[in-house]
DNA sequence: CGCAGTCATGACAGCGCAGTCATACACAGT
DNA sequence: ACTGTGTATGACTGCGCTGTCATGACTGCG
């Protein structure tokens, strides 16, 4: 650094700065900014008002530096635009912000490069003190992340495709609500009800998988073959034209809503009427849910609740790192009914 | 910090243990860690070899502290998980780590306590070098905010809500868009075309209803009255009901998909066939517009261009502060013309 | 051969804060 | 009065890195 005598009129006020100004020491400006105890009222008073008209702001940096904790927390997303990842990215970011946290964000995008592992590492890189990871998906590298990550992980989505020293997972209990919304369809009368999967990668799309086999299993149904998309309502539709074959399929649950749409798009084009002909399910609430043709019945999931909750259990983790994780809340999720979902025609 | 001689085990290695290991001076670690000319082959061979033999990791507060910049960029975005914000946020994402830089988020909520400029605040605490501002909208203290803000900002969105010291703005015509949409349902024949609103607190929706009053004014037509929303499905249903009052309603711009989606659901509810009876056109093309029942003709916005367009100016700034703005490109936007838009009805 | 110029490296200081410890004072209990 | 305990404050140090400058080795050239 230069050695500039006085420093220049445009730097930065620095703790020692606001200490001259009010008269105490550096030290003291450090324990107002933390609210530690054992300050006078008339002192705080006075840094206060020394911190306000020089416009200080404590560096966060050397703050980092001097404590070893950064206050924030990192998020790895799948970096889609898809409603229910991003949900529950702002669900995070309201969760993290009221903890006092600050938040960081790696996207990897499916088959990106270093994948899930790589953005954890990127995040350690920039020292966070804890992670979560939003909506995991299976990687071949996946599991030899935990090496490394020497700081709390908070899995949001279930369940954790590896296991790490400091794991805790949270949230989403997509099998439950997946064998709901199929029991909804078997209880209507259907004989059985078909699936229609996310991309199996993603653990939440095996968890949905699993929710309507449990379905099928306890009501003792057959398991008919599942169609597989990728989230977009361009492979429901494609799955749809398949589907189609199969004049016996009286009722579909989708993995998601995008691709409930597609699949009623392609059964309307056929001219299979939904929900007399078919009854379809899907799975988000996404917000036109309720306003497409026909309003679709759907599962809605709370995904600010969902994020709250984690991260109380990471920041739990975090600020008290021997103690045991604390217990996992469920979610309130529900199965909202609308006009997709009807009983089977008569035959 | 406790004075522990030798360092427990568990403690993270710091760049002079490189050193130690590598037989070079901490300085020359640090020359090797920041690709930095004048070291020789054979020393950053061992350098690097050593640093991947104790897992270290520089630590990103020191260098912060030392060099005066967190390679770090912060965006400011609604909290929504809107289509198009949150697809500007993961384009945002995408271009600020081809460029480098980690990316932090603070959300503000409409009508949240501190807004925009609370948002900003907390940026700045946390020591960003650049600031993204992703979908402006307006707010009473708005203005206040250049005083105190000391790094190049970014407006995504247009136009600027107030003029800060380094601020550069890039993306979204909104306006020629709208204005686009309007005139392509005007050339179908209509006689007018009514206008659905997004809240105008957003800049980007006071801007397409700018393209919109442009189109109409440039085709000489009269501006019926303008319907305005909250940018969700069931504004866009209320306001369609409203809009039924009217049997001279025959084409209608909704200011995004979502609302559009609503208006048509509550014209098909009321008997009002779309397009064949009234004409709608939205704005965003949300995945499901095309699946949609009927598809929605609409504009596609290349979210992904806009953010990495807008970055590049931003690092530039970043890293020459006394340069001249770079100039802005225009990027591709994109009429998609589907079935909800088609001729008016013979009289 | 000697000097300038380039390359490669290290010594040293200091970024701005929080942790530790020492100190000073006030008041309570004996 | 004397000790003990709690409160309020400051001096000093070091977190791990980068910037500056010094130094030495090597090159080319008159």
């Amino acid at each position: 650094m230069t050695p500039v005598a006085g420093r220049g009129a445009g730097a930065a006020p620095r703790s020692v700065d606001v200490a001259r100004l009010a008269g105490v020491s550096q030290k003291t400006v450090s324990r107002v900014m933390n609210d530690e105890p054992y300050v006078s009222a008339d002192v705080r008073r006075r840094v206060l008002a020394a911190a306000e008209e020089l416009g200080y702001r404590s560096n966060n940096a050397a703050r980092a530096l001097a404590s070893g904790r950064t206050r924030s927390i990192g998020v790895v997303t799948l970096g889609t635009a898809l409603y229910g990842p991003a949900s529950l990215l702002m669900g995070v970011e309201r969760a993290v912000r009221d903890t006092g946290y600050a938040l960081r964000v790696v996207n990897t995008m499916e088959g990106e490069r270093a994948g899930i592992a790589g953005a954890v590492d990127s995040l350690l890189d920039q020292g966070v003190d804890g992670i979560v990871i939003s909506e995991p998906i299976d990687e071949a590298d996946g599991a030899d992340l935990s090496a490394r990550v020497d700081v709390p992980v908070l899995v949001l989505g279930a369940p954790p495709p590896f296991a790490a020293p400091h794991v805790v997972t949270a949230g989403i209990v997509s099998s439950q609500m997946a064998r709901a919304a199929t029991e909804h369809l078997l209880e209507l009368g259907h004989t059985t009800v078909h699936h229609l999967a996310g991309p199996q990668r993603w653990y939440s799309a095996r968890d949905r998988l699993d929710g309507w086999r449990e379905a099928l299993a306890a009501h003792g149904r057959a398991e008919p073959p599942v169609a597989e998309g990728d989230w977009s309502a361009a492979s429901g539709y494609a799955a749809g034209r398949e589907l189609l074959a199969d004049p016996g399929v009286t009722a579909v649950f989708a993995a998601n809503d995008d691709m409930a749409i597609g699949l009623i798009r392609a059964l309307t084009e056929a001219g299979r009427r939904v929900p007399e002909d078919v009854s379809v399910v899907g799975f988000d609430d996404i917000p036109v849910a309720a306003y497409v043709t026909p309003p679709l019945t759907t599962v809605r999931q709370p995904f600010d609740a969902m994020a709250q909750d984690g991260l109380k259990l990471l920041v739990h983790a975090i600020e008290n790192p021997q103690a045991d994780p604390l217990p996992m809340t469920d979610p309130p999720v529900e199965l909202v009914v609308r006009a997709s979902s009807a009983p089977p025609p008569p035959r």
